[in-house]
RNA sequence: GGGGGCGUAGCUCAGUUGGUUAGAGCGCCGGCCUGUCACGCCGGAGGUCGCGGGUUCGAGUCCCGUCGCUCCCGCCA
């Protein structure tokens, strides 16, 4: 950190000082972070964004000093000057990184007092998350949220960096605009001037970068900010960050290397240790088979594998029922451990969270499969999967059996609990990989028609007059499990975007009406293009180790949309709806809502 | 929309089978203390047990409802 400029309340940074200032008359300006009054003599740690400095207060140094002194409490804010001393050895605190020195003040004012703060901003111990945002000035003042800000500062500017570097050209989209093809609920804003029309806030600003790269700027990117308006989880808000990149003239290759460039500069900016590129890549048929997930975690083994076959024709009804309806039975070895009748019924409940009946468990033994259910199944059954599987005596294997998106679902959850629970997973290494070969559509269960798995303007490959076998020229990059973002090569003619809009049952009239300006553009010249988002606040999350990205945003919203800082979301008043020309079906603005507290 | 968990002092939590005046640590307030650094010692204040209703002689504890927070499924890349 350089050093600040001169003013009246400071010249020096707390944390920044050391041997080097010793002598040194200084003035630092900052919170009371502790204070340990011995009566005759007060040390206060006193605290700016660079660190903590200890100030001492001597009764000698004059009476009023001394008071002002006595009357800090936790946060007050001051100024503080004289010379920077060298402790005595005896008093070095090695914990601390200005331990060496101190302040021994010869004047100070008080600048602000603080009320008592409801938690603690010099223990990052757990506290009530809604205490917490609601007092979030506060709790951005604790070091862990200090540390997060920090972080995410480095890694966008770092990003933006690179990208520049790169001769990308960072460029503003709207935020009012027109619904976007993401396929989320949108937030809509009224238009005052157009009573009875809406803006819908940016789901991402997909269709506009697609726009500059038909417009011939090449190279774009922008930290955006998107929208949507569905159910909050740990890792997603209804606004969020994303840095959204579009390339011209590019394929599936250049947007890899481009973009694992740029984050392995802000990994190693930030210390977050990962292998060097190229990442490993994964296909979306092999993940969801492997892994049960499009987002495998890769720190461990306990890969799943499909027995359908080997297991068809057993005596089973349940695998067998299941295989003659054309589902799966998909099985993972957790290898030589043993799980307690409860723990064994406690993994029922985590497939059926995802659809699936129960887990099967077997013991494998050299002379053949024990429990009860071993009875079913042919020599050659037990040990066709015992070879497929690598069992040894004594592993135990786990089966699912349903359709094969449950039971991949259901057996990928699966792998992930027993992952944790067996310790495999080593959270100072970390893994990562691109899944791509996606499938281009998936079965819509409202319309039993085909819907785009990505968006319908990502280029399909494969055979255009069988549109369910397309995959798509999509990738997603996942580190430890966590998706960090997702692209794709466009498509860049009328002809073939038509195709796709005939594949998902788009009539063109209601095509034009909802991406007009898209289709006509793509009619003046579009070049070859493809880009990427990645979702900032999941990689500061994962960077800083943090199970929410609520906790890298300096101001985020609860799981149910609120922010209990500013009270949003709040009802309007008559008049602004009347001018908006709204009608509301919810009471009258001047009801009380909430419970009133 | 569905399922799970939580809600007791400012904070973090304990609270037995339903039983007298609801506890602890930290913080806060007062006093003492000249080398501490999570300073120490002594004393004190502080409670709508989320809210409403019910069962009961009696409810923090049991039941119903409701609000809030949180995790997950659906939804959403």
């Amino acid at each position: 950190m350089r050093r600040p400029s001169a003013n009246e309340y400071r010249d020096s940074w707390c944390g920044e000082l050391g041997e080097a200032e010793v002598g040194q008359q200084v003035r630092v300006a900052g919170w009371v972070h502790r204070r340990r009054d011995h009566g005759g003599l007060i040390f206060i740690d006193l605290r700016d964004r660079s660190g903590l400095l200890q100030l001492v207060f001597h009764p000698d140094r004059g009476a009023e000093l001394f008071a002002l002194a006595e009357a800090l409490r936790p946060e007050h804010v001051i100024s503080a000057s004289g010379a920077l001393i060298e402790r005595g050895a005896a008093n070095v605190n090695a914990e601390m990184a200005t331990g060496a020195v101190e302040l021994e003040v010869a004047d100070a004012e008080a600048l602000a007092h603080s009320k008592t703060p409801p938690f603690a901003i010099d223990d990052d111990g757990p506290v009530d998350e809604t205490t917490r945002l609601r007092y979030r000035w506060l709790d951005l003042r604790r070091a862990a949220m200090q540390q997060s800000m920090i972080t995410r500062a480095l890694i966008t500017q770092t990003l933006r960096d690179q990208l520049v570097e790169r001769d990308f050209l960072e460029i503003e989209t709207p935020i009012l605009t027109k619904s976007t093809p993401e396929g989320a609920r949108d937030f809509l804003v009224p238009s005052r001037m157009n009573p009875g029309d809406w803006y819908a806030l940016p789901q991402s600003p997909q269709l506009f970068k697609q726009l500059l790269m038909m417009a011939g700027y090449e190279r774009y990117f922008q930290i955006a900010r998107c929208f949507r308006d569905e159910d909050l989880r740990a890792d997603r808000q209804p606004e969020f960050t994303q840095l959204d990149i579009e390339m011209a003239f590019v394929a599936e290759d250049d947007v890899i290397e481009l973009s694992e460039a740029t984050l392995t500069a802000a990994f190693e900016a930030t210390g977050f240790a990962l292998a060097p590129a190229p990442w490993p890549r994964l296909s979306y048929d092999e993940a969801m088979l492997r892994f049960g997930s499009d987002r495998p975690d890769l720190r461990f083994g306990l890969e799943i594998s499909d027995v359908s076959e080997q297991l068809r024709g057993s005596q089973f009804k349940i695998f067998e029922s299941v295989l003659s309806g054309g589902g799966v039975v998909r099985a993972l070895n957790a290898g030589q451990r043993q799980l307690s009748r409860s723990e064994l019924d406690g993994l029922n409940e985590i497939v059926q969270v995802h659809g699936a009946q129960a887990v099967a468990p077997i013991v494998a033994g050299d002379g053949g499969w024990s429990g009860n259910l071993a009875k079913f199944f042919s020599a050659e059954q037990i040990n066709a999967v015992n070879v497929q599987l690598g069992a040894v005596d004594g592993d135990l294997l786990c089966f699912v059996a349903d359709s094969e998106p449950v039971a991949a679902a259901a057996i990928g959850a699966l792998r992930l609990d027993l992952g944790q629970r067996f310790g495999l997973i080593n959270e100072a290494e970390h893994a990562v990989c691109w899944v791509v070969d996606f499938p281009m559509f998936e079965a819509d269960a409202e319309s039993g028609g085909l819907t785009a798995l990505h968006h319908p303007f990502t280029a399909p490959q494969g055979d255009l007059d069988d549109p369910a076998s397309l995959r798509s020229r999509a990738y997603d990059l996942v580190v430890d499990g966590v998706e960090l973002g997702g692209g794709s090569i466009r498509i860049n003619t009328p002809e073939l975007q038509s195709r796709v809009f005939e594949a998902i049952g788009l009539d063109p009239a209601e095509a034009q009406a909802r991406f007009g300006f898209l289709l006509d553009a793509l009619q003046y010249g579009a070049p070859p293009h493809g880009g990427i988002a990645f979702g900032i606040d999941r990689i500061v999350a994962l960077i800083c180790g943090r199970e929410s990205i609520r906790d890298v945003i300096a101001f985020p919203k609860t799981a149910s949309g609120s922010d209990p800082l500013t009270g949003a979301p709040a009802p309007a008043d008559a008049r602004q709806l009347r001018e908006l020309a709204i009608k509301s079906l919810a009471p009258p603005s001047d009801a009380t809502c909430g419970d009133g507290s």
